[in-house]
DNA sequence: CGCATGCTTGAATTTAATCAACCCTAGTGG
DNA sequence: CCACTAGGGTTGATTAAATTCAAGCATGCG
C-alpha cells in the first residue's frame, strides 16, 4: 500500500521529533535508542519470554496475541505508530508480537525503564495512564467478545481502527487496514468466512466501501456507530434494570 | 456517609488486625477505614459516576460490570475478599459495580490514595503490581470470551473461583458460587440456560458435584484442567509454562 | 401454605462455524 | 508482456453450537 514513502534516516529525523518532546516523558526515553526494523510476520517477541525490553512502534502494526492448546490464536490487540508494548508486565511476556507489515520500532531495556520510572513522577504518571489506557481497551474488547454479534463486532472495529491510526486520507474517511482478513478474524473472536461475509453485506448496505484489500472507506459513520452497538443505554430517568435490585449509594 | 472521622491511632500495631501488615502497604491504607455494609444486590458505584474512592472487599464479593445499548449486561470480573476496585482509573468509573451478597467493604478517597502512593515506593510498585494482575486477567478473560466453548469456559470459571477464593471447604474441593447462574452466563458470555445445561453435562459426567445451589465439589479436578482448554500448544520447541495467570496479589 | 424467584429441561430457531469451491491479485519467471 | 502460481479472499451449502421460546420444577420466604 502506502510503503516506500517515507523512509527517512535517523539523523533526518532526531532533531525536528525531538524539538518540543519533555524532557521526562516515555516517549523521550525511547528517542535515544536506535530505530530497528522488523520484516512483515517476524516475531518481536514469544509468550513465554523473559521480558527483558520494552518496545516502541515507531512506523508500521504490530499483532498482539495469544496462542491456546489445539492452535487456536487469539488477537488480544493491534500496536500503530506511537503504541508501546511490553508496560504492563514484569517477568515473562504474556503474549506474543509479531510485525504485521514491514514495521520499525525502537526498543528499552526493562532494567533502564523502571530506573528511569522511579526516578521521574512524570514517568510514572504516563505509566499509570498507559496501564489505564490499556485496561479500558481491555473492557471494551471483553463486552464486544461477550455479547455483540458478529456485524457490531466488525462496525466497532473499524471505527476504533478509525480512531487509533488517523492515515494521512483520514479526512476522507479512509481507513487503513493493514492486517489479513484472519487477523481481524482472530481479533473480533470470528472465522474469516464471517469476516468476510459481513463485510460483504456492509458494503452492499452502502455503508462501507473497500479500497483495495487493505484499506475501507467509511461512508455512513452515523450508521456505523448505531451499528455498533456502542450506544449508551439510558431508559428514561432512573434504569429499570431488571438486575440491580438495590439503589446507589 | 461516614467518611475521614475515624482515623485510628497507626501506632496500635499490636492489634490482632494489623499484627503482620507491613505499614507502607496497601492493605494497611484500607485498615484505618471503617467497615461499611452492603445489603446482597446493593450498588456501590455506577459507569460514569466520578471515582472519588477506591474500595477494598473485606468479606463477601462484588461484581464488576458494563450496560450496552439494549440492555446487556457484561460482567468483566468477580472482586472477593482481600480485592480491590477502582485502582484502574482515575475520572470516572468504567464500569459498574455492585454487591452479589451481603458484602462489607472499606473505602479510601482516591485523594489520599494518590498522595500516599506518591510518597511510597513501595506503595507504588504495589499498585503498579495490581494493575499488572487486573490486566492479566483481563488477557486470560479475552482469551475465554474469543475462543473457548461453553464448557471450555464453565471449566475455566469453575478453576478460577476455586483459586480466587479458597473458601473453608476448599480442601474437600468445594468451590463457593455466590453469584447466580445469570451472573456466571454474564461473566462467560452466555445464556443462564446454556450455563445450568453444562453444568448438568459435567455433573452427569462425574467430574462435578453441585453443592446446593451456590456451591461446586469438584470431583476430577485433572479432567477439569483438560477440558478447560487452558494447556499450553506444543509447536517446535517445548515451551512449558506452569498456569501461572490470574493470581491476584 | 402459596407465591416469587431462580434454576432446569425440552423443542424450535438462529447465528456463526465448517466444509468446499472458486476468484482475484500480486509476484514470478519465462 | 503474458502465463502461471500461491496465498489471501469471497461465496455457497451444510452443520453444529448456542440462543430463544416455552414449560415445568425447586427453593426460600412472607
Amino acid at each position: 500500500m502506502l510503503q516506500a514513502n517515507n523512509v527517512h534516516h535517523l539523523k533526518d529525523v532526531t532533531n525536528p521529533v525531538l524539538f518540543g518532546v519533555a524532557p521526562d516523558s516515555l516517549q523521550g526515553l525511547f528517542r535515544r535508542q536506535p530505530v530497528e526494523h522488523l520484516c512483515a510476520g517476524q516475531s518481536l517477541f514469544l509468550e513465554g519470554d523473559a521480558a527483558r525490553h520494552l518496545f516502541e512502534v515507531v512506523e508500521g502494526s504490530l499483532r498482539i496475541f495469544r496462542i491456546i492448546s489445539d492452535g487456536r490464536r487469539v488477537i488480544t490487540g493491534f500496536l500503530h505508530a506511537g503504541d508501546m508494548a511490553g508496560v504492563s508486565m514484569t517477568g515473562n511476556y504474556l503474549y506474543s508480537a509479531e510485525a504485521v507489515v514491514d514495521t520499525r520500532i525502537r526498543r528499552i531495556s526493562r532494567k533502564l525503564f523502571d530506573a528511569e520510572v522511579a526516578k521521574s513522577p512524570e514517568l510514572q504518571s504516563e505509566v499509570f495512564s498507559l496501564l489505564r489506557d490499556e485496561m479500558a481497551d481491555a473492557q471494551d474488547q471483553m463486552v464486544l467478545l461477550s455479547r455483540k454479534s458478529a456485524e457490531e463486532r466488525l462496525c466497532s472495529f473499524l471505527l476504533r481502527q478509525a480512531e487509533a491510526a488517523p492515515g494521512a486520507r483520514a479526512n476522507a474517511g479512509i481507513v487503513a487496514l493493514p492486517m489479513t482478513r484472519l487477523d481481524i478474524a482472530d481479533y473480533l473472536g470470528l472465522t474469516i468466512e464471517t469476516v468476510s461475509r459481513t463485510i460483504t453485506k456492509l458494503t452492499q448496505r452502502g455503508i462501507i466501501c473497500p479500497v483495495g484489500r487493505h484499506a475501507v472507506q467509511l461512508l455512513k459513520h452515523g450508521v456505523l456507530v448505531q451499528l455498533s452497538g456502542d450506544g449508551e443505554y439510558f431508559s428514561d430517568g432512573c434504569r429499570q434494570i431488571s438486575y440491580a435490585a438495590g439503589n446507589h449509594h
